[in-house]
DNA sequence: CCTGAAACATAATGCAC
DNA sequence: GTGCATTATGTTTCAGG
């Protein structure tokens, strides 16, 4: 993981790109300045150093039938053998899992989950999550409203 | 928001976009089984149609000098005038939170932030957040390890 | 609704500086 | 490192099924 210099440009461009992936050469150029070739040359620069680990879209969850965000806390129970591994294999194999952190603190795993609907998603912790031998405790918290939401990590000038 | 119809070949573009934004119609032509400009006409009307939400590049935050993420979880002192107003303004001027939800159960507000190191994450707890007068309380818990992380919510075929 | 071809736009690269 | 010119790719419109 060599570490480059990164310079004006490279920030610009890293901030264009941050909130909107699909800007063209020729976008970019104006809004950072440069020529569209140098725009080509520096992000496959910046690509080939790692420094960009994925380009997304983000897709409309509640017009697609996704009304409910949830986060839900996990404790697995250490008695059971392997439940950490279990646990990763099934949390894998489930596409309403959006995320998961393993974390300090009280529990052992976060989860981002999505859900069509508050039963829905009640039946989901229930069959899905709690169902798990490895699972000891699970404590979820429904998002009322999405305040903020910035993909974008801080970067210099 | 006008719901529309979409067919088996929408499903695909947006599967195949939401882990590759930057992918060209010829390239999702390949994917989805259909020619370059019926992709660009498709992806036009789901754009349109308000099923794309944004194109996001999602940067290597350790490579950028963020290595800690932490989820925080605030309670509000409803006796201060306007707490939410407030918060909801400081929130949005802070660049190392990243989300920020309000939240069913004991907590007001979930929030996402990065931080350069632990030290860091201290003090911007005490001097960014607890320092805020409408902040009763907060709980931080600092991600360990990042098991999964599905920017794709689950489509139909 | 679709494909395919033509006209146009953009990306990638060699080269001179 | 950079811009410019060139060639290779990609996009979009339109005619036709």
């Amino acid at each position: 993981m060599s570490h480059i210099e990164l310079d004006s440009y490279d920030w610009r461009l890293l901030r264009a790109l941050q909130t909107n992936a699909r800007l063209s050469n020729v976008a970019l150029s104006e809004q950072v300045n440069l020529s569209p070739s140098q725009c080509s040359r520096r992000l496959q620069r910046l690509e080939q150093n790692n420094l960009i680990e994925a380009y997304f879209t983000q897709l409309n969850a509640s017009e697609l039938g996704y009304q409910i965000t949830a986060f839900v806390s996990i404790t697995l129970d250490k008695r059971v053998k392997n439940s950490d591994k279990e646990f990763k294999q099934a949390i894998e194999a489930i596409p309403e899992i959006l995320e998961c952190y393993s974390v300090s603190g009280d529990a052992d795993y976060w989860l981002r989950v999505i859900s069509e609907n508050l039963p829905s998603l009640s039946s989901f912790l229930s069959e899905s999550l709690s169902s798990l031998t490895c699972v000891r405790d699970l404590t979820s918290t429904v998002v009322l409203n999405r305040v903020k939401h910035a993909p974008s990590i801080p970067l210099p000038n």
